[in-house]
DNA sequence: AGTTAAAATTAACGCGCGTAAAATTTTAAT
DNA sequence: ATTAAAATTTTACGCGCGTTAATTTTAACT
């Protein structure tokens, strides 16, 4: 590696004595170029190490090679990890991209949007906060910038949506819980942030009318991202009440759950599927974590890297095709039954 | 807000009536000028929503307002919220923050650092890996780029480091552990990927010694950041073989306690400090999950915001102060014991 | 060999803003 | 009212690269 510092695409022009608008063809695709102008770049670029400066590369072109993407909070396991999955498909297709969280905060949520908008990115894939998104301010970025959205839905926002079928995946874990014991109670939050946690409701509600079984849904208090909090207070009131009817409890997505095994534990209520335990406690999403619980959680296992690729390649048809699809498409995963100790 | 597109500066300028050249010193320090230009621009913004274009800025500045920060695994909760406190302190001192991931590889640490000298950020907060860490990448980084690291040390890297005293934490826990019951073994991982993992085990050989105790160390196989699965894999096999001598058992870290509370509840033994316990398990870091554990974790918490806060301040002070110190400064916060009841 | 299409070169302009120097205006202080 | 200091305007250049059009070279054919 050689000493001289090289300022700009000029002297590196001069030096490997390749034109500098090949070079700049170059450096936005390798493969626009003949294989031996090629090698003679790539030779130099061992000898001489030269990066072509970011900003002034992405200040005149229109569409960057920078994919965004938003999760609506960072610190929750589940969404570190689709982010990452979701990070890798944008690396391997070529791309650069941004990895944002708005932290729970609606007003992050619009800054981050704004940040991005101010990138000029290729495109955005966006898991939104849910009800505390400014839906309008979605729907006015989405007709700016190609977006897909994945997680949680709002309508008519962005060019696609990619998420799991709530409705399947419920009805999977009820039909699951019937057979296996008593009917299940459901747990969730009074006021969710996720949408999804509306259309489990509404699953729940169907498949226990489908199962001819009397539904009971337990709502609690609290807003905000900690769930485990939630769950573990509010769940912890109601089981020290004797609330549920019912020895089966789901629980609305598995942080609640943890947030109710912990609650259980603390009252010394033995918790599992078997013989001898006096609570059956289920989630849904398949938490990271949800394997290391005492019991171990029985959930529904969302298939990350699936919504994550498929988010990710519906995003890349997207800019490849150029025009926007007339129709906005919708597309849900099943979700998979995992059955481990706790019900 | 009127529906005229602003294209540039330039034509902003035009429409609030000042010249561009106060409007670029505006928007690089809205203070810095009058207090009557300043309500003039403010009241031209609202009205026609310009922003300057990112990517011109920053070409011919050379001091970015971007704070890049790096950590190693972002799916880690504990470096999740370490590094969203650091984001928020960088956004209240003004900066722009950055937050990237490594996703434990040593690579794309090296990648990330590439792409962080391109944006040519004002300085860099950075966790490094570790052990996997190329050290002398880092510390030739830390010469072109205002670096401060955290959690974790890498020599001579940097200006700074921030960390937290585990001489201090493993004391304090060997002590109380001592204490109140029999004294601990430790669990650790025979390959640690983090470097206070080796202070750690140091400091429990010194404080047995010190409490005249006889140390047991325990070292699983397994490589990489699935902590909780080797935690309750090789724990669980050593459970099952009556290797502990004493029924207390300190791990190097929460993640691992996290899978042996998993693997002693499969295995049916009761953990915690009350009477009828078989096992005491203790860990170290106050990861955001341990107080939903069963039974909740008796550990050690690491004062993050303190860290984050600390680490951003140093580096600001570095990049106000202009001159880089000539003495490499280190700052170690200590641990507090937080008993919950499974030691 | 000649023909042609593909690729590279040359030359030149523009992007949006930072920044510097000199001229001018405004503000604050005597 | 006088003066000095501070803020703003004018003018003008440069940053590093994208991009285009016209020209020349190269490679791949018949």
């Amino acid at each position: 590696m050689s000493k001289t510092k090289i300022r700009n695409m000029e002297e590196f022009s001069a030096i490997c004595g390749i034109s500098r608008p090949t070079l700049s063809k170059f450096f936005n695709d390798p493969t626009s170029v003949r294989r031996s102008t090629r090698a003679k770049i790539e030779a130099a670029l061992e000898k001489y190490d030269y990066r072509p400066n970011i900003y002034a590369m992405n200040q005149n072109r229109t569409k960057t090679r920078t994919i965004g993407i938003l999760v609506p909070y960072l610190a929750d396991p589940f969404f570190s990890e689709i982010g990452r999955a979701v990070e890798l498909a944008c690396i391997e297709a070529g791309y650069s991209p941004l990895l944002l969280s708005s932290h729970g905060s609606r007003q992050q949520e619009v800054d981050n949007l704004d940040l991005l908008r101010g990138l000029k990115p290729a495109g955005v894939l966006l898991a939104p906060l849910g009800r505390d998104s400014d839906a309008e301010v979605i729907r006015r970025f989405g007709r700016d910038v190609p977006l897909v959205l994945f997680d949680a839905n709002i309508e008519d926002a962005g060019e696609a949506f990619v998420g799991s079928d709530n409705f399947q995946s419920i009805d999977l874990m009820v039909d699951y819980l019937c057979r296996s014991g008593q009917p299940p109670c459901l747990f969730e939050m009074k006021s969710p942030v996720n949408p999804n946690a509306n259309k489990r409701r509404a699953a729940y509600l169907d498949s226990m009318a489908r199962h001819g079984q009397t539904a009971h849904v337990f709502q609690a208090d609290g807003t905000g991202w900690d769930f485990e909090e939630i769950g573990l207070n509010a769940g912890g009131r109601m089981l020290a009440d004797g609330a549920f009817p019912t020895d089966t409890i789901l629980c609305s997505n598995d942080r609640l759950a943890i947030g109710m095994l912990s609650a259980a534990f603390g009252l010394g209520i033995r918790v599992g599927h078997r013989e001898g335990a006096a609570l059956r406690v289920a989630g849904h999403d398949d938490h990271p974590f949800a394997r290391y619980t005492a019991p171990p959680l029985t959930t529904i296992a969302q298939d990350y890297s699936a919504i994550a690729a498929r988010a990710a390649s519906t995003l890349f048809a997207l800019l490849d095709g150029g025009d926007h699809t007339p129709s906005r498409e919708e597309t849900l995963f099943d979700g998979r039954l995992v059955m481990r100790d706790s019900a």
